[in-house]
DNA sequence: AATTAGCACTCAGGAGATGCGAGTGCTAAC
DNA sequence: GTTAGCACTCGCATCTCCTGAGTGCTAATT
């Protein structure tokens, strides 16, 4: 992308582009110059505006939608306003009451409390809410277990110290005995406890698997079918909130633009990585800047919770670049921040 | 719901009343008297044709979307057409292979077999698949177990005899002990393996509860908090598949319909409640026979999948009342019986 | 020098008018 | 009983016209 110059406006100048855009969020409608000077901000006259806007939109802040419609804001003016011109949103009591909600009952299961934050979140704003659920991988064994079935298969658990539990059936040799199996599970359980899951298999075939060799019979035969079950799937859940939200946005009414957004949304691994890099903090992206057609006319904001200082995982609400970044940055400031508290005070204190 | 009368057809009515739904099915365009006289199957003058379309008109099988229009099949015209006149459908081998491919992977766990499967047929079909999984309740109880993750917080972990597991996490009264929780676990699993999960917490109020009692110093405080987390949650899980295939139909092109029958989906409960209630077999329910407004423009046509002769679960296909009902139900009929004999098959022989 | 009033101009979008084509129903002939 | 023929209907696409909300520019005003 091509570093666009960025001038110098003149408080006059911010304060339009401020209004212009402010408007247009809320009306969806270009601003023309006349209801401009009519709003308290500005005691101008609507020819003034004019030649404001004029340069406004040379320098690209603006743009028409055609040669004589009023302006609405480009993605550099949504930049521009995002960066500097947002002020703190005070935040509805209602909208707080709600997040606080999220954190009141009495949930413990980590994942559960991420699908009814995403819920309430779409709920608040109207807009589609995407999280991404805590990253499993670095999670430590607390145990593993294996319950046979019958003759022929069993089902492999693997807990971790968040509580979080994986569960995988397998296939038994015909030729296995309880037993045995029994004696695996608690030769891993010894030396296991404690591992990051992401480097369990690892840790198995290089450190436990001599140990193993010696104790067990059939060593290679149950650790070709078991060996998988411990295979944790890599990636983190995605959890969506409101994703029919988007249909009720005007910009939205074609239904092919609806089509190809959700569409992209059924694609959880494009989202996933995309999400998934994003560092701590607030960000966000605008329009084209997504890097995804999908996503033309919508913004991202990022925000990421955390267990004392160890990222855990990503919130994100899409909504059409003309959101309300104001009130959803706040938002999403407040809520990543009580989450981070509440998941601080639940797991660290082992 | 009035009875309505049932006319006697001619064969030539018959006929003309099952070109005109096959090709409206296909076309989605009024049928008019001219384009049906040119089909092969029919080798009368559009004039004649005409006649016994006003005759069909009349007795309420077809009807004009405007006084000079092609006739449309009506709700009734479906109904007749579904019950009498589709034919058994040839299935493509491509959509067979696909449907044999759902099972080919090694998947042992009942409810992923279920989710692709969800997948799959919306991909076959184009339209929107719901699937009612496994009802767990009626499953046995293999076993349980406490895992203690700190002082504070432990999980207990519900394993079924299909290899299903449940896990819930609860508190730790602080005066409690691990060896009285070891204790409990051992009781449970002595006295409950067996039980199907919606017995559970009744079996162990009335019966179970009164040897605890004996055996566990704080028995009050503790089933206080690990009581609930025996409560197995009540409803199975649906599972969607294809949502947006319904925003490529014709008649869903109006956002607004789009948006009231998204937004029903979304209304888990109700969507449970009706599919549920299906008797085994293959049933089609057209439009307004759905009993709800979303669903006017829809037809539902559901099957059941069971475990030897233990019906387990539906699953059901959502598409526009114009859908391809003889191809869907073949479809439908062969999924049915390859899943019911993969369950039985893999889960019969304890 | 900055602001404003005034004016000619542009364009989207809604309201009518028009024509075409695909359909119908009816009547009379085959 | 079937069909040809004809007058009629209506949706839909196209065109035109009109209006209103906007613009840019120029000249007058502060």
């Amino acid at each position: 992308m091509l570093t666009e110059v960025i001038y110098v406006l003149t408080d006059r100048q911010l304060l339009i582009l401020q209004v212009i855009v402010d408007d247009f969020i809320h009306s969806a409608q270009p601003v023309g110059s006349r209801s401009l000077s009519k709003k308290n901000e500005i005691s101008l006259s609507s020819a003034t505006i004019r030649n404001e806007m004029a340069d406004l939109e040379e320098m690209g802040y603006i743009e028409k939608t055609h040669t004589s419609s009023g302006r609405i804001p480009s993605e550099k003016g949504y930049r521009y306003y995002v960066d500097h011109l947002v002020s703190p949103h005070a935040l509805n009591q209602d909208d707080v009451g709600k997040i606080k909600s999220i954190f009141e009952e009495k949930i413990y299961e980590l994942e559960k409390i991420v699908q009814r934050s995403a819920k309430i979140l779409s709920e608040i704003t109207n807009y589609t809410s995407i999280v991404l659920g805590p990253e499993i991988n670095v999670n430590k064994l607390k145990k593993i277990q294996i319950v046979p079935l019958n003759q022929e298969t069993a089902v492999a658990i693997i807990i971790t110290d968040t509580g979080h539990v994986e569960n995988r059936m397998f296939h038994l040799p015909p030729s296995i005995n309880i037993n045995e199996l029994e004696k695996i599970v608690n030769i891993l359980n010894d030396r296991l406890v404690g591992v990051p899951l992401i480097n369990l298999t690892d840790k198995i075939y290089k450190e436990v698997a001599v140990l193993l060799r010696q104790h067990i019979q059939n060593y290679d035969l149950i650790m070709n079918t078991f060996g998988d079950a411990l295979k944790v799937s890599p990636n983190e859940k995605l959890f969506y909130g409101g994703k029919i939200n988007m249909l009720s946005q005007p910009e939205f009414h074609d239904i092919e633009k609806v089509k190809t957004l959700l569409n992209m949304m059924e694609q959880d691994q494009w989202i996933y990585e995309f999400i998934r890099q994003n560092q701590s903090g607030i960000h966000v992206k605008i329009g084209r800047e997504n890097n995804n057609i999908a996503m033309e006319n919508c913004s991202l904001i990022t925000a990421t919770y955390s267990m004392g200082d160890e990222k855990l995982g990503t919130i994100a609400i899409l909504g059409p670049t003309r959101m309300e970044y104001s009130r959803v940055i706040s938002l999403l400031q407040l809520f990543s921040q009580d989450l981070t508290t509440v998941l601080t005070k639940l797991y660290q204190n082992k």
